[in-house]
RNA sequence: CGGGGUGUAGCGCAGCCUGGUAGCGCAACUGCUUUGGGAGCAGUAGGUCGUAGGUUCAAAUCCUGCCACCCCGACCA
C-alpha cells in the first residue's frame, strides 16, 4: 500500500524508509521472522503512544504528579486509582526489575499471592477490625466476605503453615510484586499516595530471633543496594512499626523537600530517625528558683504567642497544656500533657503512654471545661484536677508561666517542687533542629523524605496468632520468627521525579528512564541524509542493546525538543543538515552538558554509552 | 469522618450575580504555507452544561436532594 504511493506524505515516506514499522512487524509474526520482533528496545514515536500535554492539570499539586500527567505516564481513572500508560509502565517495570534482581540476589523467592482474600484469614489475626476502613471489603454471590489485600501477612502465614514444617526449610523468604489496595481516607499527589498501588512485599521465616536479625540486616543491605542502583538520594532511618507490629524497624526515605515525613539526623553521622520516633533528650539542668509564683490577669492571652508578646515572657519560660483522652487502665477520662511553649507534642510517643488512649484524641473545648473548669487557653499544672504528664524538658524548667486553670488567668514564676509537685516525666515531644541526638553523636538536623521502603522484625505476632509451627531439631513445635519487608514500587517512580526534575520536565536517573536515547532528526521531511542517518543510528543503537526512541513524527523541532526534555530521556542525539555539513551530530545530556560527536566516531560513542 | 471548594468539549477556563436555544485558549482533524526551540492562514469536528427533581412561557444560570472530584486535618509503601 505504501510502496507505490507517489503522492504519499513525507511522514509515510519517512516511516517507510526506517526500521520495521508496526505493519512490517505484524507481517514478520506471520512469516516467523522472530529476530526482528525481539527488537523490543527500539521504538518509533509514530507508533508509540506519546501523549504529552503542555498545560498543567488543575488538580495536580506536586511536581511529580504534574509531570506524570503532562508526560502521559499515568491517567486517573478515579480518586486514587490510575492507569499506567505504555510510557509510564516502562519506568515502573524498570524499577520493578531492579527490586526483583536484588531480592533474588538475597535468596528471596518470588511468588504471587491472591489480591482477594477471605475475611476468615483476617479475623484470625484480628485485623479484619483493627485495620479499619483502610481495608476494602467486598462479598461474593453467596454473601461470603472478602478483602482486597492491602498487605499479605495473613496470606503468607497461611501459606507457610501449610508448606513449611521443618527447621530444615528455614530460613526462607518469599516476596511478590503486586497491586495492593488501601482505602486511604484522602488519596493525593497522584501515585504518591494512591489507593491502588504497586508494592513489593517480602516475608521471611526463621527458627529464632537471632536468625531473623541477621536476615533483617541482609534486607537492609539489599534495600540500600536497590536505592543506590536506582541512583536516588535516600536515607535509612529508625522508625515506628505502626499497625504492622513488631519491634525493630527501619524506613527508607527518598530525600525531597516535598516529602511528607520529617527525618531527624546528624549531618555526616550515623544517627537518623523518623521524627515520630526520634528520642528527645532534655538539655541543661534546672536552675534555682528566683521568682515567687504569682497569679496574673491575662484577659486576652489564649495562645503561647499572646503570652510571649503581651507579657514579655521568653517562650522558653512558657508551657503548653494539652488535654487528651485517657486510657481505660488510667481510670481517668482525660490526661494533661505538658510540653514547652516552643515544642510540639509527638502523637506517636503520647499514644504509647499507658495512661493515654490509643489512638490519640484531643479533648474538645466543652470536655475541657467540664473536666477542669477553664478553657483551653488558660490551662496549666498548678491546681490541675486531672492527672498530668510532663515532657523531660518541662521537668527542667524554672520560673515558668502557665495557665492557672481559671479563665483569663496565668501563674508566672512557677517552680517544680516548691509550687507544684513534679508529675510523671516522659519523652512526649518532637525533636527540633539543634537538639542533641539520643546516641550523643552530635546535633540533629531535620530534613524531609518520602517513605519508599519499610522493613520490620515482626517476631511471632503472626505465626502465633495464626498458629504456624515448624518442628525444631528436638522435634518440638515452635512458632517461627518473621520479618517483613515492603517497597512502594509505584511510589518510587513519583519520588524519583520529585527529586530529579527541572523547569523543562523530568531528569530520570538512567536506570529508570523509559528510553536510554532519543534520536531527534531535524527537518527529516526535506533532508534525505538526515533521514538516512537517523534510521542508521536507530538500528545501531537498538542492536547495541539500548532502548532507543526515534522521533519520526513530522513535527517542528521545538516540539520534539520539548517532548524529549519533558519525558526526561537521558541521552539525546540531534541530527540536522547544519551538523551534517560539518560531519557531526549534536549530543545532549538531559540535565547536563551538550557536545558534538563526529559522525565517524559515533560507533565508538555508542559502545561507550552502553558500557 | 469533620471543615472548605469545584463540577460547562480531551486539557485549562469564561458565561451563572441580573434566566432568553453555549463561548475562548490549547489539543484533535483537513488543506496550503512554514521547519534548529511548543508556527501561520483557512476550514472541520466535538458539549445530555455532574445528576434527579422543582420554580418558570423559558434554566448552564434560581431552589432542593443526591453523586463525583479537589484542598486542609488523623493514616500509610
Amino acid at each position: 500500500m505504501l510502496a507505490g504511493d507517489v503522492n504519499g506524505t513525507a511522514r509515510i515516506a519517512f516511516k517507510q524508509s526506517s526500521f520495521p514499522s508496526r505493519r512490517v512487524c505484524q507481517t514478520a509474526i506471520i512469516v516467523g521472522l522472530t529476530t526482528q520482533l525481539t527488537e523490543e528496545h527500539a521504538m518509533k514515536a509514530s507508533v508509540f503512544h506519546l501523549a504529552t500535554q503542555r498545560e498543567v492539570p488543575a488538580d495536580a499539586e506536586i511536581v511529580s504528579h504534574q509531570l506524570m500527567l503532562r508526560t502521559g505516564m499515568i491517567r486517573k481513572l478515579t480518586s486514587g486509582i490510575y492507569t499506567w500508560t505504555p510510557l509510564g509502565l516502562k519506568v515502573l517495570r524498570k524499577v520493578e526489575q531492579v527490586v526483583r534482581e536484588e531480592m533474588d540476589r538475597a535468596d528471596s523467592l518470588e511468588m504471587l499471592m491472591p489480591s482477594v482474600q477471605p475475611a476468615e484469614l483476617w479475623q484470625e489475626t484480628g485485623r479484619w477490625d483493627d485495620f479499619g476502613p483502610l481495608l476494602l471489603k467486598m462479598s461474593d454471590r453467596a454473601g461470603r466476605e472478602f478483602a482486597f489485600g492491602p498487605t499479605h501477612e495473613e496470606v503468607i502465614t497461611e501459606f507457610a503453615r501449610a508448606e513449611v514444617r521443618s527447621y530444615k526449610q528455614l530460613p526462607i523468604c518469599f516476596y511478590q510484586i503486586q497491586t495492593k489496595f488501601r482505602d486511604e481516607i484522602r488519596p493525593r499527589f497522584g501515585v504518591m499516595r494512591a489507593r491502588e498501588f504497586l508494592m513489593k512485599d517480602g516475608y521471611s521465616f526463621h527458627i529464632d530471633e537471632d536468625c531473623m536479625g541477621r536476615y533483617y540486616q541482609v534486607m537492609y543491605d539489599t534495600y540500600t543496594r536497590i536505592f543506590e542502583r536506582l541512583e536516588l538520594k535516600f536515607k535509612a532511618v529508625t522508625a515506628d512499626s505502626g499497625a504492622i507490629g513488631g519491634a525493630v524497624s527501619h524506613e527508607f526515605h527518598v530525600l525531597a523537600d516535598s516529602g511528607e515525613d520529617q527525618i531527624a539526623h546528624v549531618p555526616g553521622g550515623d544517627y537518623a530517625s523518623n521524627v515520630e520516633l526520634a528520642e528527645a533528650v532534655a538539655q541543661g539542668e534546672r536552675a534555682e528558683a528566683t521568682e515567687e509564683m504569682r497569679l496574673v490577669d491575662t484577659p486576652n492571652a489564649k495562645t503561647i504567642a499572646d503570652l510571649v508578646e503581651g507579657f514579655d515572657l521568653p517562650i522558653e519560660k512558657t508551657v503548653k497544656t494539652l488535654v487528651v483522652e485517657g486510657s481505660e487502665e488510667s481510670g481517668h477520662d482525660f490526661i494533661a500533657l505538658l510540653v514547652r511553649g516552643d515544642h510540639e507534642l509527638n502523637a506517636v510517643k503520647a499514644e504509647k503512654l499507658p495512661q493515654v488512649a490509643s489512638p490519640l484524641r484531643m479533648a474538645g473545648e466543652e470536655e475541657i471545661r467540664k473536666a477542669i473548669g477553664a478553657g483551653p487557653g488558660s490551662l496549666g499544672p498548678a491546681k490541675l484536677p486531672i492527672p498530668c504528664i510532663v515532657d523531660r524538658q518541662v521537668a527542667l524548667m524554672s520560673d515558668f508561666g502557665a495557665g492557672a486553670n481559671i479563665d483569663d488567668k496565668h501563674y508566672f514564676g512557677i517552680n517544680w517542687g516548691r509550687d507544684v509537685d513534679l508529675p510523671e516525666v516522659a519523652d512526649i515531644r518532637n525533636v527540633v533542629a539543634g537538639d542533641p541526638a539520643s546516641d550523643g553523636s552530635g546535633h540533629l538536623e531535620l530534613i524531609r523524605g518520602i517513605e519508599v521502603g519499610h522493613i520490620f522484625q515482626l517476631g511471632r505476632k503472626y505465626s502465633e496468632s495464626m498458629n504456624a509451627v515448624v518442628m525444631d531439631e528436638n522435634g518440638r513445635a515452635i512458632h517461627p520468627a518473621m520479618g517483613c519487608y515492603g517497597i512502594g514500587v509505584s511510589r518510587i517512580v513519583a519520588a524519583a521525579i520529585e527529586q530529579n526534575h527541572d523547569d523543562k520536565g523530568i531528569i530520570w536517573p538512567e536506570p529508570m528512564a523509559p528510553f536510554d536515547v532519543v534520536i531527534l532528526p531535524m527537518n527529516a521531511k526535506k533532508s534525505h541524509r538526515v533521514r538516512e542517518l537517523a534510521d542508521q543510528l536507530y538500528e545501531q543503537l537498538g542492536q547495541a542493546g539500548l532502548q532507543v526512541l526515534l522521533d519520526d513524527r513530522p513535527l517542528r523541532p521545538g516540539v520534539m525538543f520539548a517532548d524529549a526534555e519533558l519525558i526526561g530521556i537521558p541521552h539525546q542525539l540531534v541530527i540536522g543538515d547544519r551538523g551534517l555539513d560539518n560531519g557531526i551530530v549534536e549530543y545532549r545530556r538531559r540535565g547536563g552538558e551538550n557536545h558534538e560527536i563526529k559522525i565517524d566516531e559515533i560507533r565508538n560513542w555508542i559502545d561507550n554509552l552502553n558500557g
